[in-house]
DNA sequence: TATATTACTAACCAACAAGTCATTAAAAGA
DNA sequence: TCTTTTAATGACTTGTTGGTTAGTAATATA
């Protein structure tokens, strides 16, 4: 028993050095979490787990987090977009139709955070909204409301530009960001363990729908 | 103390009569799940809270579910749509433009699934769906698909008869179904701890959303 | 090489929660 | 009223997990 335990764990574990390396590891912790925690859950998931999985032992990890719940709200709060200054400053530049920068903006969401493991954010938030309200008010604040003012210009635009039709704004919004939120869940839920025939393809959802959403199903529009 | 307990208890739970109520405990024990599991997720919820919130002890509840999973996998079970060969009838007989019956189909959703308390269902299985694989495959299965099938028909509709100009289905049904999800997301999180600015009247959004749907955003469509 | 510092570990603990079971009492039947 | 049946209980067991800490070893310094 002693040699083959001996044996799995040199298999395993490799050579197990023990490194000194204070400066990487809460960074590696915060990731190891990030993808964690969107996997599995909050609740779900062991810190040991975590700490393993950045290759380091539990008691470390509360070295550098202080409680479980901490690491949970460092997570969200190390992974919210503080890209947000730089769309601003792209669509005040952009020069283009209001429709194009529609679609600029929405693909450029899609390299920047909805193809990254930044996107699991969302759904961590949505689904541990209700155990911590302060988590969900902070990303509301931090991203919710920067993004929607986004869209609001955006739309606002082309609204006065006379590209776009009168729209109630509030509402024209959610419009736009729901099938971005829609993306984010299915990826990280059914979308992991959906059959080969139910995949969507993002970068040409997102083509149809800012088609659909400028110019509408409908065959011909009459005036 | 000893008097003291017993005020309390006789405080709180008022007299405490045991009754015997066979036909009745599944299902009360079901609504207790759902809610529970909906507000605080499957991992964070004890199941002597659900026991409790049914007006029945911890015993009792493992007397009517073999296990935590498989009072999960009922509560699922029992809240998934049975409602799609009604709906299926409904859009045979169906008349008027296929516009008219996209709208139709958003609100009507929303008033049988949307505005009720299955709507948590969606936000529960997103949740959990990486933790219970199958849960997922059997919401894909007998929601989504069906779901997904019957839209597709709505669309189809409008397609064939001129009225919508040729979509690629398989995207389309997803352009219509993000809002629908998202909605249901937002109630269930963010939505419940939200300040009053950012509250989405679900009614109104639903109306707008078909509305850009048909038309779209643009001002005037060139033919 | 010897010493001091400290990042890191692993064994440990207390709390908690899922699941069990001997006991209790509400009905049904005699 | 007495007996039988069984729905319901709550104290108990057992496994797990967040969090602690005494000790270990990697590095810096002399």
């Amino acid at each position: 028993m002693s040699p083959s335990e001996s044996l799995v764990a040199s298999t395993l574990e490799a050579v197990h050095k023990r490194e000194r390396r204070k400066e990487a590891r809460p960074g590696e912790l915060l990731d190891a979490a990030l993808a964690l925690f969107v996997e599995k859950g909050y609740a779900a998931t062991r810190v040991e787990e975590v700490a393993s999985h950045a290759g380091v032992s539990k008691g470390t990890l509360f070295l550098y987090f202080p409680t479980k719940e901490d690491l949970f709200k460092a997570v969200i709060r190390e992974n919210i977009g503080k890209l947000f200054p730089v769309w601003n400053e792209e669509i005040k530049r952009f020069t283009g139709s209001s429709g194009d920068m529609l679609r600029y903006a929405m693909l450029s969401w899609w390299h920047q955070i909805g193809n990254t493991p930044a996107s699991g954010i969302a759904k961590l938030v949505i689904s541990e909204a209700q155990n911590f309200p302060d988590i969900a008010a902070f990303y509301q604040d931090e991203v919710i409301r920067p993004g929607n003012a986004l869209l609001r210009q955006i739309l606002a635009r082309g609204v006065e530009s006379g590209e776009f039709r009168s729209l109630a704004l509030d509402q024209a919004v959610f419009t736009v960001v729901a099938p971005m939120m829609f993306m984010m869940m299915w990826k990280h839920s059914i979308g992991a363990c959906a059959a080969s025939a139910d995949i969507v393809d993002p970068e040409r959802f997102i083509h149809m729908q800012v088609d659909v959403l400028l110019h509408g199903m409908t065959a011909s529009n009459p005036t």
